[in-house]
DNA sequence: GCTCGATATTGATACATGTCGATATGTGGC
DNA sequence: GCCACATATCGACATGTATCAATATCGAGC
């Protein structure tokens, strides 16, 4: 479990925001490949649990000690899944001591948001 | 191939808009399936391109024959990705004639933003 | 350097999904 | 009713994915 509070920041990476928005024009085989690289990363609720509890965390980031037992799976499929979030640039990491903390990237999820926005957004 | 231009509009359906966004509150197991059914809808690049296809045409509507060629992909395979984001609310269907017309949903994009919109959104 | 606790990786299994050819269903015109 | 065309469904196959138990790796403290 986790001890007291640490800093807070982990410092985010940058997001290169693909592709252009659905509604703006169609969308070619290469960016359609990326976008939906990344909608599958959220296409499983144990990933997107897993996200929520990093976006509404106070601190910002989380103790993936903390992060088994609220979803509900075993040790070695919740780090499976904040490896996907990870490699699909939804989550950052950093190592604290022994424990490794994530955080969510506002960013990658403005970047989907814009994907799906309107054509003049 | 499409004759010429028809009716523009195909009645859209009531969108009811699902969970709360992923950063105002920690999602909970029977919305997170709901949300990742959703995306899941959108984890494929055909299924991307079929909905920017329809997004951005001038009509508002395609027939279903026009969709083949564009994503190169055969009649059935292209048939089975339109069902799955009909059954995901994110595009609707109008039979014409012969011939079966699909439309975006726009307020079902606009759901899914706002999943992943800011607390505060 | 060893041990312990935390996280990641591996291997295996069950299940879902994308794809196509073949076929069924449905519509309009003759 | 029959034929041609458009769309959907079926069956089969290959590939991907979620899950767990077991094991490996990595840091910290002694």
């Amino acid at each position: 479990m986790t001890p007291g509070r640490l800093l807070p920041v982990i410092p985010q990476p940058a997001v290169q925001d693909c592709c252009t928005p659905l509604r703006a024009s169609v969308l070619g085989a290469s960016d359609a490949a990326e976008l939906a690289r990344r909608f599958a990363a959220l296409a499983d609720p144990v990933r997107l649990r897993l996200l929520s509890l990093l976006a509404t965390s106070a601190d910002g980031a989380v103790c993936a000690c903390d992060l088994v037992e609220p979803v509900g799976k075993s040790q070695p499929t919740v780090s499976h899944h904040l490896r996907i979030l990870r490699e699909a640039g939804l989550v950052t990491s950093e190592r604290r001591g022994s424990n490794i903390w994530y955080a969510a990237v506002p960013a990658a999820l403005e970047s989907l948001r814009t994907a799906l926005g309107a054509p003049d957004a």
